[in-house]
DNA sequence: GGCGACCTTCCAGTCGGATGGAAGGTCGAT
DNA sequence: ATCGACCTTCCATCCGACTGGAAGGTCGCC
């Protein structure tokens, strides 16, 4: 198939399949007399399985490493699984910072909540974001 | 106090105070005769409540939005808490990706933790990344 | 033989958040 | 007088993941 069908199969733009090739992140694909990218079904399945782990977030990087891993054959299992575990640390620490600022922005957001809007009428102190109203 | 003071006070680079001040989310200060600025202990404050609303995941564009919102005085409780509550609500769609992420990485992870590495052996089939290994 | 859809390459630009470096001015201490 | 620390401006570069556009080739159909 040619690059739009395995984009539109895809959902990404034939730009992004150009650039994706050009990173190294998908081979180069067979030619046609005329030049075209000529591409087979697992191509797909590639594609997609970036995109998929695109989703939980590795980055463009991470996947090259897991499909050249892939690539290499043998023992890759574990050097994925690696990989996988070291993601998943990442992720954990994440999504515990966002959690943390999310719980400090909820202590703000609460604090705009329950304030008297006319209290509101120094233009250099709003007490919704002034840390703590005397601290300098 | 001069920008190498104002910086190490707030932990950041004199660049990256010049560099707020360049997108407007720090005013110009005063500048002393030899042309340097010249920042009272206010800039203090705010330079930090701007590292603390960025830990909280805001962007700069979003805090200078906040700042200008306190500058410009009365009913900025209102506006601020509204930003404040669609940040929140963007910081839990967020944090509800990451976990979904993470379960499917676990998944994957563990399926990688599962499988005989001797059975790793087809090149062109890695059976912890493949998604479902017969479905194209 | 010409239209439009599709393809090619290559180069430039975007966004956010800085960072690096060059070239030069200023200050206090020795 | 000169050193080193600090300051100034301006311009360029980085990262990641694209996206846009120009200039041109190819295909199928009317």
């Amino acid at each position: 198939m040619r690059i739009g069908e395995l984009a539109s199969l895809t959902s990404v733009t034939t730009k992004t399949v150009r650039y994706y090739e050009s990173i190294g992140l998908l081979p180069e694909p067979a030619r046609t007399e005329a030049g075209y990218r000529d591409y087979g079904d697992d191509a797909v399945d590639r594609l997609r399985f970036v995109r998929d782990a695109q989703a939980t977030g590795l980055s463009l990087a991470e996947i090259t490493s897991v499909l050249e891993l892939k690539e290499a054959g043998r023992a890759s299992c574990g050097h994925t699984a690696a990989l996988l575990d070291r993601h998943l640390d990442e992720l954990d620490d994440q999504i515990n910072r966002l959690v943390a600022a999310r719980a400090s922005l909820r202590a703000l957001a609460d604090r705009a909540d329950g304030l008297d809007p006319t209290a509101c009428t120094d233009p250099h102190r709003c007490q919704v974001i002034a840390p703590t109203p005397a601290e300098a």
